[in-house]
DNA sequence: CTGCATCCGCCGGGATACTG
DNA sequence: CAGTATCCCGGCGGATGCAG
């Protein structure tokens, strides 16, 4: 339900009141927010992989869950599936040109991971310590 | 099992084969990839919203996913939060500066939604339609 | 090797009701 | 107004087994 009831602002008029919802960002989040599309896309974004070495570079995922990762990206256009009818048989999975724009971005973030990590580990032990104070040393 | 047997792919031995589990990427994405966080931080990007506010403007959040939200990205240090001891209680929530910071990589995602919003929406089409050709016209 | 099918546990997150 | 507490459901994603 899209339905924007609008309650209470009667639409202010003035103020930039647009809804965050047809926020762009949030649609790129959908899609690349995911628990794997993002290391997909940074390991493809080093060079072309074929499935069984993704399965292996990237620790901890799963066959299926590399499979319907990869099936959405290549979908969405972002990456490019090859097979060769080989035997045994051989995948090859690359970042499209329209997947390769998008490692820019990916890098921005990056950048500001790098940067701020610590800051953000240290605002939250900040944090918990100030909530939970912990007498003792342990 | 990750032992690998090298069955044909001869030790890659010299390639950059560093694991992207460590891909700073992710650690944002795990913070902030969530439903609702990037919608908050945009809202709060603009200025200083107070919770009512913020509830209204952000339509469909529930107040369980609201406060949950807010207090993670208040624990991270990404968000500042104000109670003024009026009555009707008040409180008004902020980026901070580390918040702000976090703005400029999320408009390069956003810049990129908008850039390739289409791109992605017709090589979905396109693949959608080669797969299921529903020969009528619905 | 490259998947697809199935089963299942976990938890993100919505609805609702209640409190300071 | 600004939350908190509880219940509950869907789906994300892991494990395993099977197929081309």
């Amino acid at each position: 339900m899209t339905s924007r009831t609008h309650t209470g602002v009667p639409s202010t008029g003035h103020t930039d009141e647009r809804a965050p919802e047809d926020c762009p960002v949030r649609e790129v989040l959908d899609r690349v927010g995911d628990k794997w599309s993002v290391l997909v896309i940074v390991m493809l974004g080093r060079r072309t992989h074929r499935y069984s070495e993704l399965h292996r570079a990237i620790d901890g995922i799963s066959q299926r869950m590399l499979t319907l990762t990869l099936r959405a990206l290549v979908r969405d256009g972002l990456v490019d599936r090859t097979a060769h009818a080989t035997v045994p048989p051989r995948v090859d999975y690359a970042l499209t040109d329209l997947g390769r724009t998008l490692l820019e971005p990916l890098n921005a973030l990056d950048r500001w991971a790098i940067l701020h990590r610590d800051d953000i580990r240290a605002a939250r032990e900040r944090h918990d310590r100030a909530r939970d104070p912990r007498p003792d040393g342990t």
